[in-house]
DNA sequence: CAATTTAGTTAGCTATGCTAACGATTCTGC
DNA sequence: GCAGAATCGTTAGCATAGCTAACTAAATTG
């Protein structure tokens, strides 16, 4: 029954409107990726802080694995660099076997930081827009965020 | 200790917007990255083999690098690999400096067999849409690859 | 209380980023 | 035409980041 749908999206609307997303989205971090090199921190380890800065609070460690699709031993090195430089702490648990990982006073004014310069540049461009493409935008991310959600 | 006054992007619409945009495309690639796995082929040389292949013929490794954004010695050992791999042939130019990369038969099907897979996902999630959505969704790649020149 | 399951670490491999330093080739000034 | 400068690519060496396999420590279960 869903056949032909399924051979269908290989070459119609939402296959094509899938790969420009996708081109779009390689494109945009590409040109924003060169920004976090003025960090000192690595690209790893900034996506792990910004879960623990931003996420809501201290996480363990294998949920921090599994909020960044990682597997545990490379987060357990990323975590090791983040604590060698200060920018997260480790606590205990009642479950003597989980770490409480949370970001240091340091760490999240860096992340913050980087995350402005990030998306500084990027505020520039959409501030060239009109206010009513500005507006469009907004909501259009939405539908992003549901796309996201789906996969 | 900061003037808010000299750059109203900080806090306003445009620097939200670009925040929210730049953290869905963050986690849109970090999904589909997990199939590009399936390919055994490293993401950079994935990305570097996609250049050759869908950006228009041979390239020198200079212009492979400044088209990836990346150092020369970076993309010298990321086209070692692929050649070793057999994915790129070398040939030589006029100028006896420059080499002419060119994706192999065999590249350019591994290329798109990877690029099916990764946006066969994405367009999954996207024809879940009502035609009004998709059509909505395609205004916004439009305003993105704008926002994406403008960087 | 022994066996199993779970959480995290350690060890070792590959890939990917950088800078510094080096050849090889081409271009330039005279 | 040839010496010096500029350009292109590679090699060497370092750090980060991904993986699997194998280990330790702690909690759960039978």
């Amino acid at each position: 029954m869903t056949d032909v749908k399924s051979k269908r999206l290989l070459g119609g609307p939402a296959f094509l409107t899938a790969d420009r997303l996708h081109s779009a989205a390689i494109h945009l971090l590409r040109r924003l990726r060169v920004r976090d090199r003025e960090s000192g921190v690595g690209p790893a380890q900034l996506s792990a802080l910004s879960v623990l800065v931003l996420g809501g609070g201290p996480r363990s460690l294998g949920e921090l694995a599994e909020a960044e699709q990682v597997r545990p031993p490379t987060m357990s090195r990323i975590v090791a660099g983040l604590v060698r430089a200060g920018l997260v702490r480790r606590g205990k648990t009642e479950d003597g076997r989980r770490v409480r990982l949370e970001a240091t006073a340091k760490g999240t004014k860096i992340l913050q930081q980087g995350r402005r310069r990030r998306v500084e540049s990027l505020a520039k461009a959409v501030s060239s827009f009109s206010d009513k493409e500005q507006q469009q935008l907004g909501e259009l991310i939405g539908l992003l965020q549901q796309v996201i959600r789906n996969l």
